[in-house]
DNA sequence: TGACTTTGGTTTGGCTCCTTACTATCAATG
DNA sequence: CATTGATAGTAAGGAGCCAAACCAAAGTCA
């Protein structure tokens, strides 16, 4: 939940201020980039506030999902640990947790003894029916505020900031050390 | 930076044929939910990324944010948590990791001797200094995909979304337990 | 004044995630 | 084959955050 911190963006003239000390202080991309890590932030919170009510996290929900997605067919934690963005480190941590709760197994591949096998149990299958319908009502409430214009217009412009990230980043070495 | 996981969106072909297994998931609001966390973790993973070549975490720099914001006037850690959104538990570890590098000192407050100031040293104040300009650009750089008339759009929508998470969850403990 | 509540700061223990290092297995090549 | 290198999974340790429990100092109210 912890993303952004700074709990309320500053006003508007406040960036103009700001920015007659610091010449590089561009007001309107200031302004953009705290709404954004706000709003991605609140509605982060949101989502987990969910999940929270069935007792299971965000990482732990991500995995369920990729396993419901492919119905019956495993994968390896690798794989997971790919889709979902994680480190095959974490993605242990998240099947063993899955794993104690009944929700998945692990199963040796029989064509790669390196290789383990994850797997819904029937009580995660049924975890995943039972919340689904939910979940997906809570994400459409939370965007309940904009129309399907909207929404299609905002998905542009975060693709664009998107696109623009990609394209300047390929090298994160160069900023980080 | 572990925001939303879920390296890549699900192209919307893809959501309108889950939305038929589900009869509550709604293709334009989840499409518009997942970009939105999907670019809100990019930036912030930018923001960190800048930040680590200066040897600081998105959380310390909040509070140096906000010190130096209110020039040498002090604080309180309490006002800080606050500010930035955090527990007072947090901010007790992010004020110890500062002025273990010298960045902040702490100081008994005269008038309430439970209350401890917080302040920026003359080396928190070099460091600002010699950051925000280089931090400025990033964020310019950041959003420089959008031209100002997109980037006040973006801001109207998030401040929509925004909106009505607020009206939504004035208790979360119904959802939470 | 004395008891009750509130507030400020810290401590402790837990969760999630990452990085790094390790072992076991596979695959490719001389 | 035997070596070398990549890959799968795990383990150990650290950072950042939270919630809950604490103590000390104010504030409140009879």
């Amino acid at each position: 939940m912890p993303l952004l911190m700074l709990k309320d963006v500053p006003r508007y003239e406040c960036l103009l201020k700001a920015a007659e000390r610091y010449p590089t202080l561009n007001p309107g991309a200031s302004a953009a980039f705290l709404h954004l890590l706000r709003t991605g932030d609140a509605v982060f919170a949101a989502e987990g506030a969910f999940l929270a009510g069935h007792e299971i996290s965000q990482g732990r929900f991500t995995v369920l999902m990729l396993l419901n997605r492919s119905h019956d067919q495993p994968s390896t934690p690798a794989e997971l640990a790919e889709e979902a963005g994680v480190t095959r480190g974490t993605m242990t941590g998240l099947v063993d947790t899955l794993e104690k709760d009944g929700l998945v197994t692990r199963k040796s591949d029989a064509r790669d003894r390196r290789a383990v096998l994850v797997q819904l149990t029937a009580a995660g299958r049924k975890l995943m029916g039972r919340m689904l319908p939910g979940y997906f009502d809570a994400v459409t409430e939370i965007m309940q505020p904009l129309n399907e214009a909207e929404r299609k217009q905002l998905v542009r412009l975060l693709q664009k900031i998107q696109g623009g990230l990609h394209a300047d980043q390929p090298e994160p070495a160069t900023a980080a050390r």
